[in-house]
DNA sequence: ACCTGAACACCGTTCAAGT
DNA sequence: ACCTGAACACCGTTCAAGT
């Protein structure tokens, strides 16, 4: 495919492990995560699947891999957040973090799927949710309550929530005739009711990711204010 | 397979939708959702996996169906809720029915990865999220509000949270040596500390769902909680 | 109308063979 | 030490053919 004068020592760059990482999430970027086969993933690195192999255990290594990649982003990220400043600034210090996980989780649109289909933690993913207890910790919380609170926030510790079936935008009137529309006022009365409040909302830069971030952090800042007042308690 | 004096009336009970998605919900029940393929379940019903194409259109339509017999079921049971008495009882209505349809996801618990690769509503789906919205603005709640609190729910609405990497089974003491212990203490001491209290937490009943039980409630309660002081300002 | 058999275009992964 | 080619055991799905 090169050019005739290439002698394998020039223009071949040795395949290692983190090659092959870096490639994995450009694919997935680029064009899903149904595109990152083995054999695509080999083509892209003008390599035979098979060698990818030399480098990586298996396919459930490569996305735990790849994982590590976008937690190792967060964490450098990470380091511009403000230090604390007093017991009570514990709930900035995590919001900020988990805000910072979300920007790198939003450019990697494919990344939810792939962490929920993870079972093993990396040091990596450890430091990160070390990092966040170390904030509740020390803001006052005991061990119980901050064991509580990760799991209450779940998977937005990491700064995504899994939106069930896109709802939202089904409903909206410009793809339902009126018909269908007046079907769903009387079968489903409450949702109706509040499709047309919601779609002549004045906010209406819902572009993209921009709604869901409002309502990203509307969830969080719920849980994080219960978790305070619980700290004071 | 069948007895010699099987004459294609008596014993072949003719296929139909309902059979399929009856027969594949079972089989993820008995061998987990990998199984769920569409020769496997072909087998389990006795006929050719082309067959199953008469009933369903493809793969993605069964699994919406399978959802669908799932929801049908958490509606079912939900008309033991008691009814609404007074605008406060709101959370006490959600929380029942929240609580109604964990107990039919925790009973098949390959639906949470299921549900959360559907992109499509189904009535029955809608109908169960209307339902939900019904009781949050006959409680009192602005349209508005409402919608933010289905999005914070997210998953938990429909009575379950995806736990990333089972984070603490993975640092349980039995599984790991004494120098990996003290090694992890150095790196991440706050995870540390957090697993020194929590192992040794009185409650050991935490077998299978009972502690994420404990986890699920307590998450639920923080919200509905958050929601319900939303509501009164 | 429903079911079958063969085939297609994919997967992840193995293994012996090359250099 | 790293890479290749052929093969294996799977997928979902199509299509023409059977009854």
């Amino acid at each position: 495919m090169t050019a005739p004068t290439d002698t394998n020592e020039a223009t071949r760059i040795p395949l290692n492990r983190g090659r092959v990482l870096t490639a994995a999430v450009d694919l997935a970027d680029r064009e899903g995560i149904d595109a990152l086969t083995m054999r695509r993933l080999g083509q892209e690195l003008g390599v035979e699947a098979m060698s990818l192999y030399n480098h990586i255990t298996n396919k459930e290594d490569l996305l735990d891999g790849v994982v590590e990649m976008l937690v190792m982003e967060i964490n450098d990220r990470a380091t511009d957040v403000p230090p604390v400043s007093g017991a009570d600034d514990w709930k900035r210090a995590v919001r900020d973090r988990i805000l910072i996980a979300r920007t790198v989780l939003v450019s990697h649109p494919w990344a939810p799927r792939v962490i929920e289909s993870r079972t093993e933690m990396t040091p990596t993913l450890i430091g990160y949710f070390d990092a966040l207890l170390g904030l509740m910790v020390h803001g006052g919380f005991s061990y119980d309550l901050a064991h509580h609170a990760m799991h209450a926030l779940g998977s937005r510790a990491l700064g995504f929530t899994q939106e069930l079936f896109v709802p939202d935008d089904n409903g909206s009137s410009s793809t339902m005739t009126s018909e269908a529309i007046q079907q769903m006022a009387v079968a489903f009365p409450n949702i109706a009711g509040m499709l047309q409040v919601i779609v002549h909302d004045p906010g209406e830069d819902s572009l993209g990711w921009c709604d869901d971030q409002t309502e990203f952090i509307f969830g969080l800042d719920l849980l994080l204010n219960g978790l305070d007042t619980l700290r004071k308690e």
